[in-house]
DNA sequence: GCGCACGGACTTTTT
DNA sequence: GTCCGTGCGC
């Protein structure tokens, strides 16, 4: 069958409209499950069946959740000349137009790329330099200063407006504060090394400033198609639009402004809208048939979404009837829930339906954890997807320092990382020693001469050594490894008590590093696309498609699964604790969990385990001791559109039967809505 | 100048 | 109950 007859066969009026469409910009705005990425992969079939060279056409999109999704999709239906099309995220596609261009702006290719522990380290090196840390308390910490720059960059907005709007407490330090950054982007230069933001930011002043360089882009894309733009920022705006040939203006966008859940980083869900102002005559495609999830899913969806303030105008409606209203399982605490859902996943596993196809989603990495042990000691597989990051812990960072700085020995923050293991080498010794370094850089080696009588040179030496090789960066990643972890190991033995735990991390890394054919596709790739290890349950069946998901709701974005369980749908969870200042900040809380509900095809499981928030510091302060189902499911939307239910709650734990005490919440009360918001004696 | 011990303030979400 | 930053003693 041609592409053509198999769009028509798939596709519905509306979709086909866009899968055809011809030149110019054009819009598809529509809501979750409507098809937006499916019609977005078959307009690109469209393309290359029409003779476009598949590597001409860009496809780019936000999360690498997405881009990997939106990648397998198109080569299920496309045949082989559609291996070659471009597409990823923005920040793997700036990566590697600046692997290529880097020099243009006095970068080398061989720069490496800082994740937010490096970016931190180095702010805070850059902090103490300038005398700016001690003593005073309220001077904001690293992480807050990360936060701060990376916000300034990705609204565009300079740093005194984002101090003024976002951490007006700091405003005292602003001048300070604009002193660290402008260093921090001069440190960044000299040390060969981007964070993620200067990835986009160095890609368009590369651009922008060789126009030649510009000119060659505009004219190799002929087609750009960007999926999830609701999550783009004016950054990724800007870079589409740097990079578009403007007589053709041939982009398509595809996204639902109700599913806008990034603004922390600059996202705004206007963006979306407002996207025909900056292309006048953009066709404008909607789509209203969703094809994910049954009735009375979207009836919930629906209804909790059309109580947003600001009004998202698309009411969607499915085919697939069913009679099985969303469940809401009330359990008497965390572990009960974890074991519901464990339980549940089993039944729905003698009904056939593989774990492959359920999902457990979550607001943040750390929700999980109790069920994480409980899925353990169900011996169900899990992948878990968003949250912590296996590359980021500390004794990882470590190993690949080594490889960084062999790579590009430029790259202080991974210098001073690895000095400061050495017994008897601190901040300073440190710092003496990478300060040599640049001027330094071709004879390594004579570093030691300052520091021959140290309880560390000979440690040094060899450190400089490896780096000093020619030859070491040019070995296989996984022998660059074992002599990196010739040095570690000692090291690594003396640092962490618990190296036990620790050196399975590492025998995992040395299993993931294997893949890899040269040191640069490696360190690129584990900061663009890193792996994630925190899957368990049974090795043997290392099969994807055995496995659970386990995701945080940011990463879920674009996915879909047969049956969803959304954990701890509490006020304090989601909307977050912290969101609950601010209006706007409740609302995109709203879209998220918009985001995680529309994720489910036929089951929808919204748990609401009772929790004592009290006990944790973190919540102490909130004024919240028991927990509530989140403010976005009201009474009514419960009692219209769902089946409430409570986990049958052991009556008693324990042999005795004792008065209650009326402080705890009454077992026969709706615990749902009942005793929200006691306070707590803190003011005492 | 380094390593350690104690006290404080917090634990979203992604690239 | 933890992680980070500071201050003190060696
Ligand atoms: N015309 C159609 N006929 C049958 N199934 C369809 C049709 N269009 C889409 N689908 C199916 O509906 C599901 C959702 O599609 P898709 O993921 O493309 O939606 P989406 O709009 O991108 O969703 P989201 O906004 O959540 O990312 C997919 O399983 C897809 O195969």
């Amino acid at each position: 069958m041609s592409i053509q007859e198999t769009i028509k066969n798939e596709l519905n009026d509306a979709q086909q409209q866009a899968a055809f469409f011809g030149e110019g910009p054009l819009l598809i705005i529509a809501g979750a499950g409507s098809g937006k990425t499916k019609t977005l992969v078959y307009r690109v079939a469209n393309l290359v069946d029409k003779g476009i060279p598949a590597e001409q056409i860009l496809l780019l999109t936000f999360t690498r959740k997405a881009a990997e999704e939106m990648l397998k999709r198109a080569s299920l239906i496309l045949d082989h000349r559609c291996d070659n099309i471009s597409g990823g995220t923005f920040h793997g596609f700036a990566n590697t137009a600046l692997r290529q261009y880097a020099q243009h702006i006095g970068f080398e290719p061989n720069f490496t790329i800082l994740d937010r522990g490096d970016s931190e380290d180095l702010i805070k090196t850059i902090r103490k330099d300038k005398g700016l840390s001690s003593t005073d308390k309220r001077f904001p910490k690293k992480g807050t200063l990360a936060s701060l720059f990376s916000k300034s960059t990705n609204t565009s907005t300079p740093i005194d407006k984002i101090v003024m709007s976002d951490y007006p407490q700091f405003l005292d330090f602003t001048d300070e504060i604009k002193l660290i950054e402008t260093e921090y982007h001069h440190q960044k230069k000299l040390m060969q090394v981007m964070d993620y933001d200067d990835l986009l930011i160095r890609f368009l002043e590369c651009v922008t400033q060789n126009p030649d360089i510009q000119q060659r882009f505009k004219a190799y894309y002929q087609y750009i198609l960007v999926d999830e733009y609701q999550d783009t920022n004016s950054i990724q705006a800007r870079l589409v639009k740097s990079i578009l040939n403007e007589t053709h203006n041939n982009i398509t966008v595809v996204g639902d402004d109700a599913q806008s859940i990034y603004s922390f980083r600059g996202a705004h869900f206007q963006n979306i809208i407002k996207f025909p102002d900056h292309f006048p005559n953009t066709t404008i495609v909607k789509l209203e048939q969703n094809y994910r999830s049954t009735q009375p899913i979207l009836d919930l969806t629906n209804a909790m979404i059309a109580n947003a303030t600001h009004h998202f105008s698309k009411t969607l409606f499915s085919e697939n009837e069913s009679d099985v209203k969303p469940e809401i399982i009330e359990t008497v605490n965390d572990n009960e829930q974890s074991k519901f859902i464990c339980k549940k996943i089993l039944e729905l596993r003698e009904k056939d339906i593989p774990l492959s196809k359920i999902a457990v989603l979550i607001r943040s990495g750390w929700h999980s954890n109790d069920l994480e042990l409980e899925l353990k000691a169900h011996n169900l597989p899990f992948q878990k997807m968003g949250g912590f990051k296996f590359v980021e812990t500390s004794h990882i960072k470590d190993v690949l320092s080594y490889c960084q700085i062999i790579y590009n020995p430029l790259d202080l923050i991974s210098w001073t990382r690895l000095l400061l293991l050495l017994d008897g080498c601190g901040a300073a010794a440190a710092k003496k020693i990478t300060s040599a370094i640049p001027a330094n850089l071709h004879q390594l080696e004579s570093i030691i001469s300052n520091h021959k009588t140290k309880k560390y040179a000979s440690d040094l030496l060899t450190l400089l050594k490896l780096v000093a090789d020619p030859t070491t960066k040019t070995l296989k990643p996984s022998l660059i490894l074992d002599r990196a972890l010739t040095l570690y190991n000692p090291l690594f033995k003396l640092k962490y008590d618990d190296f036990h735990k620790r050196q399975s991390d590492i025998d995992s890394l040395v299993t993931i590093i294997d893949r890899f054919k040269t040191l640069d596709t490696m360190l690129t790739e584990l900061s663009l696309d890193p792996p994630n290890t925190t899957q368990a349950g049974s090795d043997a069946v290392d099969r994807e498609d055995e496995k659970l998901c386990l995701s945080t709701i940011h990463s879920s974005k674009g996915l879909e699964w047969h049956t969803v369980f959304i954990l701890s749908a509490i006020d304090g969870y989601i909307p977050s604790f912290q969101s609950l200042g601010d209006i706007e900040q409740i609302e995109e809380e709203r879209r998220l969990l918009y985001v995680a509900l529309t994720r489910a095809e036929k089951e929808l499981y919204i748990m609401k385990p009772n929790l004592d928030l009290s006990t944790s510091n973190h919540y102490k302060f909130s004024g919240m001791q028991f927990s509530n189902i989140t403010r976005f499911l009201d009474q009514k939307i419960v009692s219209e559109y769902t089946n409430h239910q409570s986990s049958k709650p052991p009556k008693r734990n324990s042999n005795f039967s004792i008065p209650m005490d009326d402080d705890l919440t009454d077992p026969d009360t709706d615990l749902l809505y009942g005793k929200p918001y006691k306070s707590k004696k803190y003011l005492f």
